[in-house]
DNA sequence: CATGAATGAGCTTTCATTCAT
DNA sequence: TATGAATGAAAGCTCATTCAT
């Protein structure tokens, strides 16, 4: 059971969100969760069937708006591959240059997330996934990226690549800013780090 | 009496490495080690304080090994940049290209082990972290690589992304070759994935 | 929702000096006392923080009662420190003579306790020594017990001795009564053994 | 199985009682009495059957030689009992003056072990107690003691109170000398503390 | 729907004792 | 006898979840 929209439920994600970037999914108590939201433990029974779902839920939102933009801005025919490429770079560095305990949980959940319950977790990442390799791949088609691309190993080292990036910018936020950060990985993704000239 | 020789601490580490690699380090039960390592609980702790210890010491080991052949290679005066980024990257999947779970351990730990007890993380990895930073800088100042690069951004861009690709390897073996990864993961770096010509 | 009352608490208690006296406190099992208070393992750590606190709250209770009884006694104006000395004796008596298991523990576990955890032993203990060693003092200063008198090593000794008496009445209740013990403990402290005509 | 005078029988006494008298029994370690004893865990165990019998038989020593010297004394036909009484009062002094840790021991461990273990605990108690009643009997018989005394209250009370002034000055042996306190506890039993005149 | 007291399975760790050498 | 590595039963405590109110 998860329901959407009230305010009781948007409550209790973001008092998650906050409880799991700070102490991590496994330590963090439901209790504690649902003190920062201002609601009794049960309550929260009532909203999510247990403190999975409700990591399941950030996720699925994440993921949700991430593939929507992301669908949208594919639509957009007046870009080309290597400008839609960029622009999916942004959509990530937007969404969580604003939030950063969110940040934070995709960075550190995610993956043993996925390990743990693929089957439960948000088909919207999957989604996200075939869209953004359609967008590889048509950069492949017209010549844009080089004809020996692996696609799906391409996606997986990028998406990995600006995930620790945001980790690092969320370790020391004053150590490099979030703009400097974008510029970098866009570059690695495009031309390397060789010195053209 | 019976003499430790080392062969039960080796069991016991690489028992914690199956099970951590299948199970994820907080479901790992300390009794499924010792199973494992056909020994009983108690004898665990006499080589290691605690479970947390059992992992720091893993990652103790491949940080230590990984620093190790990468100073090495940098003795190695032949050498110049590029071809040391690139046998750096070598050495990574060479560690874990024999030892799967020994990755899986390495790619899913690493991040909240260090989150959660940073004191006690092995002295290793910042010294290995430091000395890729030089080679990187090397190449910077030799011109090999670009002058606008962020050596920290780039290091963790880097590292995540090809530990992303050994997580993607250990998935789906059969899906993507490692030496193919290992292509793609250097050209990344170099060249980036534009079409050159 | 089901509210807390004192009642849970007060059965841990009940049930706690039962095992407690019956086993000794390293002995008592944490399930056994939650057992007989009827209610769950998990119930007695939402009243107290470990098994060693049960321990320290049934101390606190104890020295808390015979402080006050003893304060208020004090007050009297119309009692000598002869007369407050009897009626000390007979406050211990009186706490005990009615709970034998208390008296027990009282016995059995006092001395280890403020051994390992004098810190976070009851204030209410040296306050109470504090005002018996006052009493004393005054018979000194008063003429009506021996100038030459020790009065820390008067209390330790007196107070060591009751204890005691109350182990005897309890290991065999029928070889001697409380009433007869009373009498004898009193008449050791005032005029000693010696026969007087 | 014990066994008595070996070098090794003593030394793992006397290390026994050393980490007693500072842990307690409860939180002795076998390992630790082994090491300061300068023998292998293992060996503890060909001279003791388990850490109970260690203890059992530290309390056998004492035991057994206060009752034999209490034997001696009480053979002495010049001593009346007042003068029996006194030096009862010394052995007890003598024994643990030069011993502090076994006092320690003595005074924190003996009713505990009674409790838990009545039925092993040494034989010389039962005697050691029979005897010193019986010089408290002989006192009231030949009128030097009041005719009203209950005489196994009063060996338990004195015995007690005896106990914890050891204890008492085991604490703090600065701030109360050992003479001082022998003499106080003599007059507490003889006269009492009311002033006499 | 809301509450929060109550639940209890499940886990890590300890340490007296054993026994192969 | 001596050794000390190995054993494994046993116990305190946590915390997600339930459900009476």
């Amino acid at each position: 059971m998860r329901k959407k929209d009230g305010k009781k439920e948007i409550a209790i994600v973001e008092a998650a969100i906050q409880v799991i970037a700070k102490d991590g999914y496994h330590h963090a108590k439901v209790h504690k969760i649902a003190e920062i939201a201002g609601i009794a433990v049960g309550s929260i029974y009532s909203y999510y069937d247990d403190k999975l779902n409700i990591l399941l839920s950030i996720f699925d939102n994440v993921w949700k708006k991430l593939y929507t933009d992301l669908a949208e801005l594919n639509e957009n025919p007046g870009l080309n591959p290597v400008e839609k490429l960029d622009r999916l770079f942004d959509l990530i560095f937007d969404v969580f240059e604003t939030n950063q305990p969110l940040a934070m949980v995709f960075v550190q959940e995610q993956n043993a997330l996925v390990r743990d319950h693929k089957d439960e977790f948000t088909p919207y990442f999957e989604k996200y996934i075939a869209l953004g390799e359609a967008i590889v791949s048509e950069g492949k088609d017209t010549g844009v990226f080089r004809s020996d691309l692996n696609i799906s190993a391409f996606r997986t080292f990028y998406l990995a690549g600006v995930s620790a990036l945001l980790h690092l910018w969320l370790d020391k936020p004053e150590a490099m800013q979030l703009p400097e950060i974008r510029v970098q990985a866009k570059q690695y993704a495009k031309v390397g780090i060789l010195n053209s000239k």
